[in-house]
DNA sequence: AGTGAAAAAAAGTGAGA
DNA sequence: TCTCACTTTTTTTCACT
């Protein structure tokens, strides 16, 4: 699932116009040409060599989970029995396709995955550690941690 | 931080605009129009308006870290000594303050607060923690998980 | 509220420095 | 590889249903 292995130079310029586009890629090219010295078409073919070389690897609108009727952040670290390569794939397979699973890692340390999950209510919860964690065999154990209060949230990349 | 009250209602047409967005904001609103049966200026005034009323939150192209040189993404769990409202304040504006930190979110159970970080290197890291926990003596504890591969990351939320 | 056409703004293309 | 001038596409506005 990690398909950027696409290492490509960035000089200041570049780092410039991705925190701009980290911010608000909605930005005019000119506006962000203004900001960084550079005329609007030299913006437009910086971004879009990054944008192929996997630089930028998508452009999205971020919603509010509560008016899409999902309010409850919930966080999960899960314990798998057997580390073989076949079980850890077909872990990280379903995870990768349920929806309400929004990131999931898979980590070092004395749990093996974690995931962010956005659920409409403890019930959907409760629908979901049934299909995910009790419905399968290699889960050892699972951790629960419910969001009260989402202090800061975003995928922003620090420049610099 | 969290400035979205605003709830309005939405309708099917409402969310398909918002799964089309969430997944590439850059989509032409003829293109969406297409998509929902709608024409472009009545999709862009709903975006309009579920951008005033702060359903949609921002709009961001989605970096990878490690084109940025920060290619270490790690979790910790903070446990704290003293939740006093104040102490609980203190802590949320310096974790929301601190680029590094991408994610933060204060949660019930077992610890405070889960953090997700992301770091050019691990002596990054440690200088983090020697600023962040060990430097405030109002950390009881805390637990680092170093992720080894990200299996899913963004923060789609689930339409219907 | 939605549509369709026109105006304005932006993105994309190519020649030349 | 940048900039400048030009073309194409997209966004935005407006009169009307």
């Amino acid at each position: 699932m990690d398909r950027s292995p696409a290492r490509i130079a960035l000089d200041d310029f570049d780092r410039k116009i991705l925190a701009i586009l980290q911010k608000d890629n909605l930005t005019p090219q000119r506006t962000i040409g203004d900001a960084v010295n550079l005329s609007a078409p030299a913006v437009q073919r910086r971004i879009k060599k990054m944008t192929e070389a996997g630089v930028i690897q998508a452009n999205v609108a971020v919603v509010d989970p509560a008016a899409l009727g999902h309010p409850i952040t919930i966080f999960v670290e899960v314990e798998i029995i057997s580390e073989t390569a076949d079980q850890i794939e077909d872990a990280k397979r379903e995870f990768a396709a349920t929806p309400e699973i929004q990131q999931c890692y898979y980590v070092t340390g004395e749990v093996d995955f974690l995931l962010v999950i956005v659920v409409a209510n403890m019930a959907a919860y409760e629908a979901l550690t049934k299909r995910l964690f009790f419905g399968n065999n290699n889960v050892k154990r699972f951790r629960t941690f419910v969001a009260m209060e989402r202090i800061k949230a975003g995928l922003e990349v620090p420049v610099r």
